[in-house]
DNA sequence: GCGGCGTTGTACCAATCGGTAAATGACGTA
DNA sequence: TACGTCATTTACCGATTGGTACAACGCCGC
């Protein structure tokens, strides 16, 4: 037979497109085998835990990737707004432009709240967090910092939510230029 | 036995609180029967066509309550701000300072959103269109009002994934002032 | 070349899924 | 009081769910 033809590191990828667009509940194994190709051996070869261990391994590759490309960056020393702008960009780059929508608003919306509430508050905490940092430290405000650091994460899963719903990539486009302008002008 | 205990339009809101809980594809039958005590066979008598005619009559039932209570209150020739400002109240106890969530966010969001895109769709365009028609009313330049219509709309469903997510209902409460004084600062 | 190890496909499991059909029984009418 | 109507209950359907067990197989060290 075949052998280790993907890491787990690979599936988690294709994983994540699964959860996203069908959900946790919606993600059955039947759609998880189909889209990685993977049988349900090696699923549960490589995620003992099944589902939901496979969800928190997608949980925790996002949380990764936000930490080294979004939130590491806002809270170096040097950040400021140079970070914040870096941030709009990789954001806009991850969801596509609005195409693409977020796993963990998804879980944060459905069922799964409850089973995964710690790593759902943990990201969105973490992101606040980092932003209203490097707010501060470019001088503004802290309460207004933190203000508006809700105020653009809060803004950026709106957009995609209604980008989706009125399936027009341009709410997430123009919503992202209109958040950057906020905290240009601020 | 007990004979038309409960009626259809009784039933709907029942549904839509499953799911709102639950989700489209989370919703079970089963959990459906036991949060409304009735059994399969009253279920599909009032709704022949399962679990889609559920969800579409609840689709259809939010709508009815955004148009009576919303939409055509922005859409009346005296509206104007105060419309608006009744279209914040009324949005404020609807999803109880951020306590409840959007069903048709989480179909938006969800595998649902195919199914349902039409309503999905119907419902935002209604929102965004009736409180842009307001503000043009009260005075406002077109496109800057449909662009604030845009941020209010997309604000308030944002700010429920996060007041959800970080499980602090002060994140809707917050954005709901905020966004009022944007429209009128503006 | 050989043997062990680890990955893989597959058959299988009970439980539950959404949905159907017919028996049951309470009501309104006569 | 007898009957017909119709909502409700209940048992049941095949399909699919998430998950398990295991045998078959390829790779690697020896």
């Amino acid at each position: 037979m075949a052998r280790t033809l993907a890491d787990r590191q690979d599936v988690i990828p294709v994983l994540a497109e699964v959860f996203r667009d069908h959900g946790f509940e919606g993600a059955s194994l039947s759609a998880i085998t189909a889209r990685t190709g993977l049988g349900k051996g090696s699923l549960y070869n490589f995620f003992p835990g099944g589902k939901a261990e496979m969800a928190e391994a997608v949980l925790a590759h996002i949380d990764g990737w936000f930490r080294t490309h979004v939130f590491d960056p806002l809270e170096t020393e040097g950040g400021g707004l140079a970070a914040v702008e870096a941030m709009f960009q990789a954001t806009d780059a991850y969801f596509r432009s609005g195409q693409r929508v977020c796993v963990v608003g998804v879980f944060a919306l459905g069922d799964a709240r409850d089973l995964f509430a710690a790593q759902v508050h943990g990201y969105f905490a973490a992101w606040v967090q980092a932003l209203a940092g490097a707010l501060v430290r470019a001088g503004r405000d802290p309460d207004q910092a933190q203000a508006d650091a809700e105020e653009v994460v809060a803004g950026i899963q709106g957009a995609l939510v209604l980008s989706r719903a009125l399936n027009d990539n341009g709410v997430f486009t123009r919503t992202l230029a209109r958040l950057r302008r906020m905290l240009a002008d601020r």
